[in-house]
RNA sequence: GCCCCGAUAGCUCAGUGGUAGAGCGCCAUCUUGGUAAGAUGGAGGUCCCGGGAUCGAUUCCCGGUCGGGGCUCCA
């Protein structure tokens, strides 16, 4: 009997000839696909002399990545049992799961989705097996007759322009190389579901049994562009084990939980009136507290940096924007221009050149660069229907907008500085684990023509950002294409409490406005020099990080930002004059403080103001009224009691002065600690 | 903009081809002494808007508006 050597997790072992990836992995239950010679294949794979081959655990990334398609196919398989007239898009794994898109007669409804369900608890546990097969174009397309979108795929991957883009989608199911369908083989040995399909699989569904669910429909186009049809597309979710798939959930639970939307409402914070219209926010008193603390902050923080604070109109003549580039190329993003004695003016969709005209105002000395100005700008942008979302897009979006002026010497400190800046303020904010994006343009495409400049200029202004973003020592990710259409951007992506990633500042790099706007400075050689423009917004937009920072901090605001930041609940109406006094005292220091003299009993008091997030609720009764003190209950329920009237206000207003954010409960003990 | 779903009291939602309900909230009275719901009573609704079929529509159909989930977009 021949035998071949080959390595097997770095060690040499010697099998039968014939023997399959699976062979060497038999008593191992998660292994569920292999790497061999670098290329990640199914378990079915035969061994050839020499080979390498490394185990995929299911726990491996790869691994349940392929689980994740594998269960895509199930549930393909089960909606065309169910839906004779669906016909088949792509159905590749995402970010904790998969989907699939079809195209049917009739959207599918819950109801479909728990009966796909069933059916495929039935597929799974029958123990199906995949099965990988070779085919050539004319077969595959044979084969593939009544799925009219994977003929188109065989039709791009074989195309002359099978690039990138062309076969996009088509890469998913057919890959670079040959072409493969995989049988879904029931027990008797059947084939009962095929599909163009690059793989890898698991070897049996049986592995799937353990956490999977369908969790939603969704419109999709075909391909992702909107000239083309709308499939359906159901979403599901799958894991390696129950457990896992019970966290998944509970992590979707308490993002809705901390939904800013649903927040905004409990806490009376703010509101989309529906007479004045969609996207168009107004925030209540105690969303303004936030709002104004947020904005006092952030300007304190600007004109330490050596920024000067600014305004500018909300409208303008509609040349401004010709004169800037905007509006030849953004045109339906600005809401339509109003005509004032036959000149249009339009409402203002970006800041920038506003601030122009402050630097144009008179001459300038390269004395004064870097000029720095700032301001809370409020712009209008008419967003599609369809796209406005809470506060995290808006019509109505206020952003610390700020422009540096530099000399083309100075823009690389300009960045590096901005960089550190907003980093720093977003730590402020209780936002700590940060990644960068570096957004450039793309040469080619259908957006090329969206940027403009020359060559020299785009290579020069990237590869500024680049160095300073590489200074910071974050991890960089490129993003081709996403550059404005003036200079390239600098994102800083942040993570919240529960792990999502919101984008938030941006620094941008624009020598393309200086020069529309003939905006120059006298150097001091006398010569008259042309400035480079740095744009940045910390927060991005006032509204959107409202709305992050409401579900970063689910509700519980820290103390400084806290619209009430303590409520005195007397133990019984007898106390309530002693709570009052120690109100008086905090409010003397400038502390947000209410005094619950209601008729509810005490422990119902205690429960609207924990329902309310305050991050100090001060109780008092005869013990604390005889002794001169007060008890405190903090946001995570933890109680002190007795503590001296004093000391509990100095306690609060140092708290509250230090600005703790990274803690959401706040209790007072982590000051003095 | 595109696909789907929804809209009933301030909020969350039940319900019905014969003009409507609960809980919370709100108001009132009585109560109230120690860390998440005291009792009773009351007010409050053009059942989103417009049109249609029907003796009759909040309910069925069509259109619109707004909201939600996706797609696309996000200067």
């Amino acid at each position: 009997m021949s035998t071949l050597n080959i390595t097997v997790a770095g060690e040499n072992v010697t099998v039968e000839a014939g023997s399959k990836a699976a062979d060497l992995f038999a008593e191992k239950s998660d292994i569920v696909v292999a790497r061999i010679n670098g290329t990640l294949v199914d378990l079915s794979t035969e061994l050839a002399p020499g080979d390498t081959v490394e185990p995929v655990s299911v726990h491996d990334q790869e691994g349940l990545e392929v689980l994740r398609h594998s269960v895509a196919h199930v549930m393909a398989q089960a909606v065309q049992e169910y839906r004779k007239d669906a016909k088949l898009g792509i159905g590749p794994y995402i970010t904790d799961g998969f989907y699939f898109d079809f195209d049917v007669e009739e959207p599918f409804t819950p109801e479909d989705l728990k009966k796909i369900e069933k059916s495929m608890v039935k597929i799974i546990k029958s123990g199906q097996t995949f099965q990988r097969r070779v085919v050539t174009h004319d077969e595959a397309c044979a084969e593939m007759a009544d799925e009219p979108y994977k003929l188109e795929l065989l039709e791009l991957a074989q195309g002359p322009g099978s690039g990138a883009d062309a076969a996009e989608g088509a890469s998913v199911e057919v890959g670079a190389g040959e072409i493969t369908i995989y049988d879904n083989i029931n027990r008797k040995g059947e084939t009962v579901w095929k599909d163009l399909c690059r793989g890898p699989h698991v070897p049996s569904t049986k592995i799937l049994a353990n956490g999977y669910a369908l969790m939603r429909t969704g419109g999709a186009y075909w391909r992702g562009s909107e000239k083309n049809p709308m499939l359906q597309r159901i979403y599901g979710t799958a894991w390696p084990s129950k457990e896992e798939l019970v966290a998944y959930k509970d992590r979707i639970a308490e993002a809705e939980r901390r939904d800013h939307r649903r927040l905004g409402e409990e806490l009376d914070l703010f509101s989309f009136p529906k007479t004045i219209g969609p996207g168009l926010p107004v925030f209540h008193p105690k969303g303004g507290i936030i709002l104004r603390e947020m904005e006092n902050y952030v300007r304190e923080r600007h004109i330490a940096e050596g920024f000067q604070y600014v305004k500018t109109p909300h409208i303008s003549k509609e040349d401004l924007f010709y004169t800037s580039g905007h509006l030849p190329y953004y045109s339906d993003g600005m809401f339509p221009p109003m005509e004032d004695e036959g000149q249009a003016y339009r409402l203002k969709a970006m800041n920038c050149p506003m601030h122009n005209e402050i630097f144009r105002s008179r001459g300038r000395s390269y004395r004064e660069l870097p000029l720095r100005l700032f301001e809370f700008g409020t712009v209008y942008r008419d967003e599609k229907s369809g796209v406005l979302q809470g506060l995290t897009r808006v019509r109505m979006i206020t952003q610390d907008d700020s422009h540096s002026y530099v000399t083309k010497e100075q823009a690389p400190d300009e960045v590096r500085h901005l960089l550190k800046f907003m980093l720093s303020l977003l730590e402020d904010f209780g936002m700590t684990d940060f990644y960068l994006e570096l957004s450039t343009r793309d040469t080619e495409g259908d957006k090329k023509d969206k940027f403009i400049g020359t060559d020299e200029q785009w290579e020069e202004a990237t590869a500024v950002l680049e160095q300073v973003a590489a200074e910071t020592g974050l991890e960089l990710v490129a993003d081709p294409g996403g550059a404005a259409f003036y200079g390239p951007k600098i994102s800083v992506q942040a993570k919240d409490a529960i792990g999502r990633t919101w984008q938030m500042s941006t620094v941008q790099y624009d020598f393309n406005q200086p020069a529309r706007f003939g905006l120059e400075y006298q150097a001091s050689d006398g010569s008259r020099q042309e400035p480079v423009m740095i744009h940045s917004a910390k927060f991005g937009s006032l509204e959107r990080f409202f709305g992050v920072l409401t579900e970063h901090y689910a509700g519980m605001f820290p103390a400084w930002l806290a619209p009430v930041q303590v409520v005195g609940v007397p133990v019984a109406e007898a106390f309530n004059d002693y709570m009052g006094e120690v109100a008086a005292k905090l409010a003397a220091q400038g502390v947000r403080v209410e005094v619950d003299y209601g008729t509810d009993r005490f422990p119902k008091k205690i429960r609207t103001a924990s329902k309310e997030k305050v991050p100090f609720i001060l109780i008092a009764g005869g013990e604390d009224a005889e002794n001169g003190a007060v008890s405190f209950r903090f946001r995570d329920g933890s109680q002190e009691n007795g503590v001296p009237v004093d000391e509990a206000v100095a306690r609060i207003v140092e708290h509250i002065k230090s600005r703790i954010n990274a803690d959401p409960i706040c209790t007072v003990s982590k000051v003095n600690s």
